[in-house]
DNA sequence: GGCCAAATTGTTTGCGCAAACAATCCTGTT
DNA sequence: AACAGGATTGTTTGCGCAAACAATTTGGCC
């Protein structure tokens, strides 16, 4: 190692320069992958630059190129599952094309925390944001322009304005009801996500229109707030209603409450009850018994918002990708509906 | 709204001093909270800053200040609960402090790997660094001398060099063992965290510990990886031994596959078989049954590793903390040992 | 041998901001 | 009425880099 010229501070591509007889410039220019260097005079840069340690400061070439190579995300609640796999599909993807993640959380989703969160990121002068904050909210706030800023959210609104990039709710709930409907069972419960989220409308509806479509009622949705303590309570009410053979939830951890009640109120799953639930994390494979749900991979949500973010920054056409289904794992906790 | 001057791009402090009819290092002092501002003067500025939306472009403050405001995160594994959780404290605790946060998260976790980790975020320019990576060689790799960025890591090492934060694993360990030896359990086996993490040797030591005080033999741990499928392996071995009446988890997630196996078997908790996890993650409370189980609060040990730096970031002493010990959460998969 | 185009390197400039220094304007004093 | 010393604002400069432009060299060709 060569000792730097200046102490205390990183070396610059001046030092870098000097060390290998050559101007700034041309140190820029081997970085950057300029085509008619030298190979003589690139070798000569490249070992300066190892031999000094050099690394490029970012924060100079962003004010120079007005290129940050950073996307912002903005999550509201990835201590779940889905959320932190589409962080992690998010920051592998990004850090593939060459981009750096910056994030901010929220800790309530509202106009002005979320309109601040992007505030921030804008702020940061990053090139994207992808929200992954499934509320209703964040939606409606992305339209709030900043700058030139492409916004991805991971919402099933997809309003034009901004790419929604999300699974089919819709389907995958009229799925997990169809294959329950199958399994013969007449009265299936809903135990649903939280007013405010598109989601939760969506599996709600989903899951009606498969009943409809057998020409079963549909009761009234046990609403929930994605937690199992929630499933837990609403399924102390589901079970109020003698009725009811199977439930489907909104999403597994509701099922996993769900399994609680179920099993302190002496009911055997899937002998006496079926449940089905919705993301399949991995602890439902281990619930008692293991979960029937319908499996999204949020890993590859996020690096498709990298991909979508990755088309507006270029400017390139929006292209049609495939619809993201959510697919049916079938495990013990469904079974054929008892005999009346 | 004013119109800006420039079109495309975003008004910079120029375009702002113009309109206030000020010098732009006015508005800068303005920005920058300098104290003797007329407030006639301060309140022209503020105003231009509303008129123009204007908002300071961090690249440029970033290179006239040398300091970035921003701390970078080096996460392996933030898709489970804890280090999620800790992220989240982090970034909370960051933002209070007036820092941004940049994630780069870690498919595999070795010197290379971690080594390109911590590159990427010192080329960001980063004030400081938290490892959120309880891998030992996460410990080891954050020696790297990465120019003077401090580096705090989440793991059970302290070496000096750089400042470690966890919670007190042994004492946690040795503390859920004592709690099956108080219910009368003589033979208590130990699902261990997988080689190569210092908290995996520290439950396994914990559990010695406590199991030796007590005049008991301790067994060889059955190694898992973090996994309930990790978890439902070794508990069917576990199962194999008929001398065991309890287990003693080095997380929830190994338990709550544990408490499969033992479903499996016909074996009911805690009636034939007593179990204990550690971490408390949400789902704990709504496994079958409920887990015992000992909670860390992740997110108070994100915030801490943000105190920490910033202690070191502004050169302030360190400071003692508190150690962190985790509290045990009693539920109803632990009871008294069967009799023989 | 001279000429054109491409290859290769250098010089100047500005990105947006804050630090350093300089100038002016006050206020109450002697 | 002149002055010390703070209050308030302005001017110049440089952070590290890449874009724009300029200069020089090289190679091929008639």
């Amino acid at each position: 190692m060569v000792r730097q010229s200046r102490k205390g501070t990183s070396p610059t591509m001046a030092d870098v320069a000097r060390l290998a007889q050559v101007s700034q410039q041309t140190v820029s220019r081997v970085l950057n992958d300029y085509a008619f260097i030298k190979p003589d005079t690139r070798e000569r840069v490249l070992k300066a630059i190892a031999s000094l340690d050099y690394r490029p400061n970012m924060a100079a070439r962003t004010l120079a190129t007005s290129r940050s190579r950073t996307i912002g995300v903005v999550a509201s609640d990835y201590l779940s599952f889905g959320p932190a796999s589409a962080l992690f599909g998010v920051e592998q993807a990004a850090s593939e094309e060459g981009y750096g993640v910056s994030i901010v959380s929220l800790r309530e989703s509202n106009r002005e925390t979320i309109a601040e969160a992007l505030a921030r990121l804008v702020g940061q002068s990053v090139e994207g944001i992808v929200m992954i904050s499934p509320q209703d909210v964040s939606a409606s706030a992305a339209f709030l322009s900043f700058d030139n800023v492409p916004v991805v959210t991971l919402s099933s609104v997809d309003t034009g304005e901004h790419t929604s990039i999300m699974y089919d709710s819709v389907e995958g709930s009229r799925a997990a009801t169809q294959h329950l409907i199958e399994l013969g069972h007449k009265w299936i419960a809903h135990l649903a996500g939280p007013a405010g989220f598109t989601v939760s409308e969506s599996r709600i509806h989903g899951w009606r229109k498969a009943l409809g479509a057998a020409h079963l009622v549909a009761a009234d949705p046990f609403v929930c707030d994605w937690t199992a303590e929630s499933g837990y309570l609403g399924g102390k009410q589901v079970l109020a209603d003698p009725r009811f053979t199977a439930a489907y939830c909104a999403n597994d951890r509701i099922a996993q409450g769900l399994l609680l009640a179920l099993h302190e109120a002496g009911r055997v799953v899937p002998r006496d009850f079926s449940v089905v639930g919705f993301d399949d994390v991995p602890e439902a494979a281990y619930c008692i018994p293991p979960l029937t749900t319908m499996r999204q991979d949020f890993t590859k949500l996020g690096r498709r918002c990298i991909e979508a973010l990755m088309v507006r920054i270029n400017g390139e056409p929006p292209q049609e990708a495939d619809p993201l289904l959510p697919v049916l794992i079938e495990r013990s906790s469904t079974s054929r509906a008892p005999l009346p």
